[in-house]
DNA sequence: AGATGTGAAGTGGTTCACAGCT
DNA sequence: AGCTGTGAACCACTTCACATCT
């Protein structure tokens, strides 16, 4: 909502992307930029409340509310811009950014994440790709050359690596993540199928296949409970 | 609580699996089944809701809040046995089912996937992993042979296969996880970066990278900010 | 008229303090 | 005495209806 420079203190304008956005919210606003792109790069200029909602896969009256933290982006009666919009919610996600990003791992999954375009198109730049294994280490994956994780601290700095994303067998990743975090790394996706305990000012997140199944397993049995037994159909 | 059954009174046991689980509860159960499987390993029988929560990471009384929706499973002055535990909690996730995977694309994340050791040791047999591409399929990516795609319904029928996990480009996803659905699966996780359109009954869920990273940007950025304006530290 | 933006009500999850066993 | 199990207060998110603006 015009000249939205969030730099000068007292000089917020309304649709100031500083407020707190409650996380959930935050998770969904990605989904709808997804969604915009789609429809940006079928051409299409705007679109309803409604139509977005579907697009992303919830109801207009959620999307409406979600964007609302951002501020009033849209125009009554008419819907929103999709490209002004899509740009509204990357300033608010912060993605107009630098973010520059370290993979430490180059194993299958280091090398998948290496490899997928999502990351580059939405502005993060991987910048580079560690390993502990001499026999990888100097490989090509992609259009990087895997490093050697002992030089992990000096890579980061020379690439000034602001993010980074834990792709290492479980035994190894909190070593791993406390010398991420002593070399100023506070942004850390991590793969590992462990706990990891950090300060906090870092932020961590956890991406856990195991645990997506087995949440995937739970529903699973509850289905087929209520198929078998009528009397808990009810609910 | 006690007795929690409208249906019929007295019947079912008192910690009875079939009762609703909020789903942040069932997320956490399954770290806690990640922390007790260690202290397996470590040889310790017994465990406080203090000690395992530290190791889960979450705070005591939401662990024992947790555990009170599956029963009374702890020893009050006492703490839980570990083992016990354990089985109690599979036993509720339904991880004691016969949960046959297939891996849908062998490109760099589904070979990662397939390499994944958490799987197999949490009750998730891979019985499959297909691929469209010719000179991919027939290769062998750990102990299992890659089929083609065209054979996808007949071979899921003779793998008796459960679930599944899509590991494929955004493009070919949704047509796939129709194809899925179409053969009678109806749990499947998805790392496609599309929003994927499933029929009420089939469970989908999703892992999603790019969105991951998007939501450290947003804290990453909101972290900048108030470093820099000391007006908006109060929070 | 038509679609957005939002206050207020409703719902669900987390926290807490303490009752209840061992 | 000690630790679990849980009702109740609290808090946050979601839903909804409608006021608001084009």
């Amino acid at each position: 909502m015009t000249v939205t420079t969030p730099d000068m203190p007292g000089l917020h304008p309304v649709g100031d992307s500083s407020r707190h956005i409650p996380p959930a919210s935050v998770a969904r606003l990605t989904i709808y930029l997804r969604a915009l792109n789609s429809l940006l790069a079928e051409g299409i200029e705007r679109v309803s409340s409604e139509e977005l909602a579907d697009a992303a896969g919830v109801n207009s009256p959620m999307l409406r509310k979600d964007l609302s933290y951002l501020g009033s982006y849209g125009t009554r009666g008419v819907g929103y811009e999709v490209q002004y919009l899509n740009r509204q919610i990357s300033i608010a996600l912060g993605l107009t950014l630098d973010w520059r990003v370290a993979i430490i791992g180059a194993g299958n999954l280091g090398r998948a994440l290496a490899g997928y375009s999502g990351f580059v198109s939405r502005g993060f730049e991987i910048v580079a790709i560690f390993d502990a294994d001499q026999l990888v280490v100097g490989s090509e994956v992609g259009y990087l050359r895997v490093s050697a994780v002992d030089d992990l601290e000096a890579v980061l700095e020379r690439t000034r690596t602001n993010m980074a994303v834990l792709s290492v067998p479980g035994a190894v990743a909190q070593e791993l993540c406390d010398r991420l975090v002593d070399a100023g790394i506070s942004s850390i996706l991590s793969f590992a199928p462990v706990v990891l305990q950090v300060p906090p000012h870092v932020q961590l997140r956890k991406v856990d296949m195991s645990t997506e199944l087995q949440i995937l397993a739970y529903h699973a049995q509850r289905a087929q409970e209520t198929d078998l037994d009528p009397i808990s159909r009810a609910q």
